[in-house]
DNA sequence: GCACTTTTTGCAACTAGTTGCATAAAGTGC
DNA sequence: GCACTTTATGCAACTAGTTGCAAAAAGTGC
């Protein structure tokens, strides 16, 4: 249950309408929390209904028009509860893993081009983190609030790092593997 | 759709009941890819159903009584196509990389403790990991299977390794940051 | 042989996330 | 000023995963 606390965080940064937290979401937010615009519509509404937030006063609310929302006192409350209160870490899921472990069975057969196209995919990620540190967190900028979200970015450049250097390990000790025949 | 391709690595590797699946998919497989006993049933209705897998001949099904599964070869054709299969990574999602970025705008309070425990638990994990290495893949054995499979529990242990480190920075240079008051 | 626990299987309801599509307003080209 | 695209909001149906509970068989104590 972390998306409203996600869009809480994010309209606590800035109040915003379903379209611009949407594009939040997909820039930095979305990095470590995704979601998509129906997700987010769906949830703001819960959020209104349950009196965290509140949709700016606009001239006439229509279909078609920005409606922004703001965090009231009971939703900043409710974050700053959300965020203090123990929560076990989830079992990890990678499906690469799986199938590495599945090609352990049926062979390795058509897996080498997917994981290259994978060390791509990750170092792009990797180059796109990079710049985002080089441009937000120069060194100087280190109030309390800096402090944390470079912890965080720093969390993204070290997962992707560790993925391009296992995936090139994967590539160089790769076994040639076919699919055994017999049943 | 990955749960179904997880069960039949399982039963390619042993055929199993639904309870040993249970068992398994808490240690080795479930490490990747975790899975709750009742979704294991279902997916096993699932699969049998669609004639990938069959029920072992028992004496008199019935409830309460063991049924072993094996995989068909519709089954293991349908691991290999998925093996190979192209699969985007899906993006990350963590709970405590958003609650640090809620701290940002609602304050520390509370969360050090949780970041201790989590450092414990990634640990433990990082532990269990490297002794299971110790144990299944001393050296010399290294099949391409093995190779594979080590492979995937290296992942387990540098991921675990990146936790334990990036909480420690994250306790370190922790700013001691209690709630803004105003709003 | 009867109560009590454990093992094994499973259903049902709920929660979270995804996919596909719809509808209204506003801008754009000519 | 009319067709066409873009922006912004949203509903509905579906898929995957979780939680809570229960029922049948088999083992255990006395």
């Amino acid at each position: 249950m972390s998306l409203p606390h996600a869009i809480l965080t994010a309209l606590m940064e800035k109040p915003s309408s379903g379209l611009e937290l949407t594009r939040r979401f997909d820039r930095s937010i979305g990095y470590f929390w995704s979601a998509t615009h129906q997700q987010i519509y769906r949830e703001l509404g819960k959020l209104e209904t349950g009196g965290l937030i509140r949709a700016l006063p606009a001239e006439q609310p229509a279909r078609g028009q920005k409606k922004a929302y703001e965090v009231l006192p009971a939703g900043r409350a409710e974050l700053a509860r959300w965020t203090a209160a123990a929560q076990d870490p989830k079992p990890m899921r990678d499906v690469m893993l799986l199938r590495l472990r599945a090609a352990a069975v049926v062979g390795t057969a058509g897996l080498e081009a997917d994981l290259r196209r994978h060390l791509e995919l990750h170092e792009q990620q990797l180059a796109e983190y990079r710049e985002i540190e080089r441009r937000d967190f120069p060194p100087g900028k280190d109030g309390p609030e800096d402090r944390l979200r470079h912890l965080v970015l720093r969390a993204g450049i070290d997962l992707e790092t560790f993925w391009t250097q296992w995936l090139r390990r994967a590539l160089t000790d790769f076994p040639d593997m076919p699919a055994p025949e017999g049943l």
